[in-house]
DNA sequence: ATTTTACTTTAAAATGATTCTAAACTACTT
DNA sequence: AAGTAGTTTAGAATCATTTTAAAGTAAAAT
């Protein structure tokens, strides 16, 4: 149980509710999900949580660098354990994320960053459809 | 006037309403823009359309490939005039949009697509933050 | 240990973008 | 000119997400 290590230093109250969502967060391999499917894992798992609640703790969750949120997502919102600084593969058929790590893909030319800005970051999708 | 047969070549009846907004979308620069931003143009225009009508016609220009629209919005539809395959700068603060065209970047190295799949288009985005 | 304070959770209402519905309309075919 | 298939419309419906205001709880101050 050093979830609770893990909010403080996150700088996260440790509530009931945020200790539940980071025990099925936190400790397994990295995943993709929407704020809908942790709620019913919440479920699965005995406990009970209003959606506003998950919604909130993974906002802050989010803020503290705890997870990410996949940018370029539709209708629903995922998220990603991985806060690693990494690309995804997008099945087009089904929506699902495969990660990518950062040393998979290399960038041999970039474009002039318009004056007066920084390069804050760069996402990459490969979309990708069945082979037939 | 010859966006009815634009129209026609897509494969679309031209309406009134597709005309005018085939006036405004296909005839100037290109440009990023929302439902309701072209609902206020074409009012601005002098002619009405009900935001349905907006939303319907967008649809029906995007499956003709008339315009694309942008994958990785958040809350709101962006749509795109530029049909090119080509990629974007991502203004962090403001959610501005700015086209990078397809030969301006080079992907050195690509990861193994998996298996039983194709890769079926990259889409980069570059997220500027201003220069401090 | 008790009180206080600030932050959190909750259910329900509100919001905002988008889609759906069913009726009225219009472009195209005959 | 008449028929029919596709289109537009207002308004209702939907869905994800945020807000609200009250009740609850963790941490700080007494």
């Amino acid at each position: 149980m050093k979830n609770i290590n893990k909010l403080r230093r996150a700088g996260l109250r440790p509530t009931k509710q945020r200790l539940i969502i980071a025990d099925i967060l936190l400790d397994g391999p990295n995943r993709h999900f929407t704020a809908e499917d942790l709620q019913d894992e919440i479920c699965a798992s005995g406990n009970y949580m209003s959606i506003g609640t998950v919604y909130n703790c993974l906002k802050r969750f989010k803020n503290s660098g705890l997870i990410k949120q996949v940018e370029y997502s539709k209708d629903t919102a995922i998220f990603d354990t991985n806060t690693t600084f990494h690309h995804h593969f997008l099945n087009e058929e089904t929506g699902e994320l495969i990660d990518i790590e950062n040393d998979k893909v290399i960038l041999g030319k970039l474009p002039k960053i318009p004056s007066g800005f920084l390069n804050s970051g760069v996402d990459i999708i490969i979309k990708l459809k069945k082979h037939t």
